[in-house]
RNA sequence: GCGAUCGUAGCUCAGUUGGUUAGAGCGCCGGUUUGUGGUACCGGAGGUCGGGGGUUCGAGACCCCUCGAUCGCCCCA
């Protein structure tokens, strides 16, 4: 017999087991229920698009499109690419389905996504993510409505610690002023900067602004602020938004520094970051937002659609399982522990009955009794009852036993 | 893409300055003793020490490469 290799799972890739399920079912659970509070409609999107819908979405100079897309080609020729987030996918299949005609339209949706990126703490390859949008809405209100379902869903999951950092980047005028302004600010200190920074000079400036190292640092407090470039309009859209919030009981801190690395955002952008020295922060390491997003009001354009204002949001499953604490699996409320082989088939007319009651229920059968018994207590059953070659004789176990009785009676 | 640490049974880990048949606990399988559901004990299976080269009389231990994990940088959710 040929020793065969087992092949081993791909890098960055998760097998999730046990609580840790639990706590990712939790996740989607708790998402899918303030979905629905907040009218967000669910949709399916597909796991791959074609790469332009990507490139030309998400900007090719970005990381994301130039060295993190699982990128390949089809029999047919066509390149395509695993989706390495949702809007760009959901915002293609506003355009060429129509869904104008429902704007303005809420949707929400969660499932896998891929980025070739080296796997981290709270970072992998294939990660999951729920994500909520609202698409053909220009209005501050649209806004306002998003991060409040935000912010409830993560007090719904128990989380705490956790801050609203908002900011507005302004429409596309205010952006590139700002940009420029931004370009020539640091373009002085140039050679003082990071090498990181002077390569950002370059490709994104705006991102300089939330660099972590010291060398950078020193002049993002003096650097140019957004406020200065605002027009008017971009500034009373974005009271509009805080005063929203503010209305709405939702919690926020502006963030002046805080941009988004995707070229298609403008006017609010905002991040739910843990509160330094929190639990949070400590159980996330590095990877620390657990939920951004912005308005996109450029998007669609970028896909040869008519302007078409939207904002969404999402968030990594990974990382808000990991915050919402432990998450049993269901406890196991009768086993029942057959002693005896000839007892099999009672042992399965009463299991089918217990289920059918609503009774989370399972078997024991295999190994001599004594072994059964053993195995079964392990599994700390509610109630245990025993079967064997004359049939069900008894039920054992602590506290009410009413429902299971009813069930098999 | 860059850096640091790490990789021994299913799991958590020991394995002294390189030296005879690689160990423990838990788990698993079998049994004994108890016990009319959580005990104790005995035995067993299971590892080409991530993989590949090299140094050496001899390498799980040293060197190189590679794969993977973890944590940072970067990026982002």
């Amino acid at each position: 017999m040929s020793k065969i290799k087992t092949p081993q799972a791909i890098r960055g890739t998760q097998d999730i087991f046990g609580t840790d399920a639990e706590a990712f079912a939790f996740v989607v659970e708790t998402f899918e229920r303030v979905r629905k509070l907040y009218r967000f409609r669910r949709v399916e999107m597909p796991v791959f698009e074609k790469t332009e819908v990507f490139s030309r979405a998400i900007g090719e100079t970005t990381d994301v499109v130039s060295k993190e897309m699982y990128s390949f080609e089809d029999r047919g020729g066509e390149s395509l690419t695993l989706r390495p987030e949702f809007t760009a996918g959901i915002a293609r299949a506003f355009l060429t389905n129509g869904w104008q005609q429902h704007a303005p339209l809420k949707v929400g949706t969660h499932g896998p996504l891929f980025r070739y990126e080296r796997p981290q703490k709270g970072r992998y390859r294939q990660f999951h993510q729920i994500d909520a949008e609202i698409l053909g809405a220009g209005e501050p209100q649209a806004d306002v409505e998003l991060l409040a379902m935000a912010d409830q869903l993560l007090r719904e999951l128990g989380i705490e610690g956790v801050t609203l950092h908002l900011n507005t980047l302004g429409d596309g005028d205010s952006r590139e002023a700002w940009r420029a302004a931004l370009i020539e600010y640091f373009s002085a200190v140039r050679g003082e900067l990071s090498e990181d920074s002077q390569e950002r000079l370059e490709k994104n400036p705006l991102r300089i602004l939330d660099s972590k190292d010291p060398r950078d640092r020193k002049f993002v407090g003096d650097a140019p602020k957004i406020d200065a470039f605002l027009s008017d309009d971009a500034r009373a859209f974005f009271d509009a938004v805080t005063s929203g919030l503010d209305a709405a009981g939702v919690k926020w801190a502006r963030a002046e520094g805080l941009v988004r690395g995707l070229d298609y955002y403008r006017h609010t952008a905002f991040e739910f970051i843990p509160d330094e020295g929190s639990a949070a922060a400590a159980a996330l390491g590095s990877q620390s937002t657990i939920l951004g997003g912005g308005r996109y009001d450029g998007l669609m354009e970028s896909l040869g659609g008519a302007p078409t204002p939207a904002v969404g949001w999402a968030a990594g499953i990974e990382r808000l399982a990991m915050l919402v604490g432990e998450k049993s699996e269901p406890a196991l409320e009768a086993m029942v522990l057959v002693e005896h082989d000839d007892g099999l088939a009672v042992a399965n007319e009463l299991l089918s009955k217990l289920r059918t009651a609503g009774v989370v229920a399972d078997i024991m059968a295999t190994g001599s009794v004594k072994k059964r018994y053993d195995k079964a207590v392990k599994q700390n059953p509610q109630h245990i009852l025993r079967v064997n070659e004359h049939g069900y004789h008894g039920i054992s176990g602590e506290g009410d036993n009413r429902r299971i009785v009813a069930a098999i009676n």
